[in-house]
DNA sequence: ATGAAAAGTGAATCAGTGTTCATATTTGAG
DNA sequence: CTCAAATATGAACACTGATTCACTTTTCAT
């Protein structure tokens, strides 16, 4: 049921280990190619190039090879996102170049896009585990970014969420639907919303 | 495959015109809690209290049905919160509201929701024409109020798809998963982050 | 070198369910 | 009232694909 439980699965040798990654990889592909119910396990096994039982092997069902896969997309989206805005000079700087990281990356990784969303309905607590990690991180930058003055006070949790859902939507529109419209602008224009807000000022 | 194929099927009599309605209704509650892979057509079609044939009479498919009910929702989350802006003085009141009024909703049909989203996968035209027509809505919203000055003025679409986003995501934190804290609260708070931005002042 | 543990194999099992169809019943216009 | 059209029925069909298992091959610590 819960993460530790594939730990009695891993794999004790070199051979082990590539076999398990062949799995996770073909996993990626079929699954995002087809989705969580069309793909077949059989037709990861042939696109790993091993046989059936393997599979069992190194996972129980899967499910728990669906929820594998999520923590490692996660865990690349994200950090392909820090690594962007690594060098950002304040927040405002963060969220526009993160936001136009993320819609780079949604294009060239649909499938793994589409894998994280599909994973509210698959495998629910790695999905929420997901989103909840991200906006751990997100309230912490907020909060550090309010005490440099950087940015205003607010409800660091309730901002985080709607930052994070402004980014998926956008993600789904202008990286999944529409590969042709700029990131950079669109970026620029969502930042200078999350920036500065739709009031008419004075 | 589009709008229009299910015409051919709609009942003549008041008989089918009801027992129709009885199959929606039972999908509702189906899909809403088993989701789309399992719930059955056998299992609506004895939640609806006819035989596993009669289905067939109605919808061409499993799928037919799916996308029959997003529809149907789809209608009933827009109007729900029309009702409530109805009486908003002006655009930044409206986003409010329609935030708690979108809160609440959620809250009162967890499994409404749950179909909406999982319609991405199951019904992906219908998924995407739901949102496109809350798009289509919203940035003719936001064109109006910035010609009454009510806000100002900036990238209509690129902005009716934040703020969807930033509703979806809080719908799932404050809606789907705590039902504890303050819809008013959380849309406040949200509004002031959407009217006012993050950025820091003077 | 060697043998116990680890990894690999794929045919067979098993369970579920979407869809069809031949037939029975009900409806409502004329 | 009558009968053709509409609706209802549920057993049978068709197909899929996840998981198991008895067995073989490979690895690597000793």
């Amino acid at each position: 049921m819960n993460r530790q439980t594939n730990i009695k699965k891993l794999p004790k040798t070199a051979r082990g280990r590539k076999t398990r990654d062949k799995l996770l990889q073909a996993a990626e592909v079929e699954f995002g190619s087809q989705g969580f119910h069309d793909a077949s396990v059989s037709g990861i096994t042939q696109q790993a190039g091993v046989a059936l039982g393997t599979f069992y092997n190194y996972f129980e069902s899967k499910e728990e090879l669906y929820r594998a896969l999520v923590g490692y997309m996660s865990h690349r989206v994200r950090s392909w996102i820090a690594e962007r805005i690594a060098d950002a000079p304040d927040r405002i700087s963060a969220e526009r170049k993160g936001l136009q990281a993320y819609l780079e990356f949604v294009r060239e990784h649909p499938g793994l896009y589409r894998i994280i969303a599909e994973a509210e309905f698959v495998a629910n607590d790695a999905f929420m585990e997901h989103y909840r990690g991200i906006a751990r991180a997100y309230t912490a930058n907020l909060r550090a970014a309010a005490e440099r003055n950087e940015i205003r006070d607010g409800d660091s949790e309730v901002w985080s969420w709607a930052i994070m859902g402004m980014m998926v939507f956008l993600g789904m529109r202008y990286g999944e639907w529409d590969h042709i419209t700029d990131p950079a602008e669109v970026a620029r224009r969502a930042s200078d919303l999350l920036a500065n807000g739709i009031a008419w000022k004075e």
